[in-house]
DNA sequence: AAAAATTAAACAAATGTTTGATTAATATTA
DNA sequence: TAATATTAATCAAACATTTGTTTAATTTTT
């Protein structure tokens, strides 16, 4: 899926509105006006609405399970190693998509089966595939316990994740941070979450603290 | 805020709505259309969609927290005894008041400061003030070690339930348990989160597995 | 008799999409 | 290269629906 530069602009101007204002709050004109391209340039190139969200989630989907998996099949490393950089893979990505992940979380609840959640669906299978292979091959080692609920496990990391994403704005003001650079702010808080969950993976995977 | 029976089916009609199709993606019309009133009583009893939604939300908040207040006033509990009630607490509240914080999601991650999400932000704060009472008083009894970051704590209770809940399709197709009547998934579900967070808060808070 | 509830119809504004004409870019031919 | 043909991009306007809300009349309840 290759789309020429005034596709991505459009793209992610959408990113920015349906994340914020939520798909069905967001009209084509939104659009239109923001990117600053013409309304009928967006049923030119993609069709229609829904297909500009389908266009959104490809655009974003492409190549990203591809990192983590090349990343974890390096033999080097010990299994509590490999799941240490998973959690900062997921962090990572949350933080620089995170426009992104609340779309994802919204079409997440809705019920009605669409094209994009079936998108989302894969996505999850996938990485849920992943991280039991890790785990696997850490029990085999002798590294983890036996009986971990893997799903359980990742509704965790994503769920620990996607909320503090999603409502940093909450923490920032909670913890009186509101003048502090974002820069600065968005760097605190992923070491933050990662120090957070390698801890609680580290006690459920191991049985040690 | 006391509503009669057919405010009352309206609302629980909206919360559906909104919760599987977002509040934009409900018309007034849905509503009426599934609640069996006529389109006119929506404007009659709550002045507009947006109020619907500040009522469902009223609706809904009432008396919530004063039961947790109430439980963690014992003064007979050791502090990670409260820390479980929570746990299990909050784990009710998400299963049985699911669609409505499916809407409580959504409207966190928009973006625009409005009625509701006023009300969320209020509603946060007082869990928060909750929760780092128990834990104050459970460190001053030198049962939990220093330095804990309550708000990530916290991501990690609602991120954990909130995903899992939201997305329990999910699990169940992931695990082969569509068969499953759903009462006996529920409970499943429950017992299952609840070991899993009650093991991850002692670790945090006592550093013992 | 007064107040509250209910209704079908109407309202203007906003919605996603299409049209048909015009301009710009690219390819083809002489 | 210059002229021409073809395709792609851009645009304002129009289209038919759907939207949230109001009206004014009628029925039901108090």
């Amino acid at each position: 899926m290759k789309f020429n530069d005034k596709q991505i602009q459009i793209i992610e101007t959408a990113e920015k509105l349906f994340a914020n204002k939520g798909f069905s709050g967001t009209s084509v004109r939104d659009i239109a006006d923001e990117a600053a391209v013409n309304l009928a340039m967006i049923s030119y190139y993609f069709g229609s609405k829904e297909k500009l969200l389908e266009s959104l989630f490809k655009h974003r989907m492409e190549g990203t399970t591809l990192k983590l998996e090349s990343m974890l099949e390096n033999k080097e490393l010990a299994s509590i190693e490999k799941v240490n950089m998973m959690i900062d893979f997921f962090i990572e990505k949350f933080h620089t998509e995170n426009l992104f992940h609340k779309i994802m979380m919204r079409e997440q609840v809705a019920s009605q089966r669409t094209a994009t959640s079936e998108l989302i669906q894969q996505l999850k299978k996938h990485n849920q595939t992943l991280v039991k292979a890790i785990i696997h091959e850490g029990q085999k080692a002798g590294d983890f316990v036996k009986n971990i609920d893997v799903p359980i496990l990742m509704a965790t990391l994503i769920g620990t994740v996607s909320n503090l994403v999603t409502t940093q704005h909450y923490y920032r003001e909670i913890n009186n941070l509101q003048d502090m650079p974002d820069e600065q702010f968005q760097k605190l808080m992923k070491k933050k979450i990662s120090t957070h969950l390698k801890f609680i993976f580290k006690a459920i995977l191991t049985h040690e603290v």
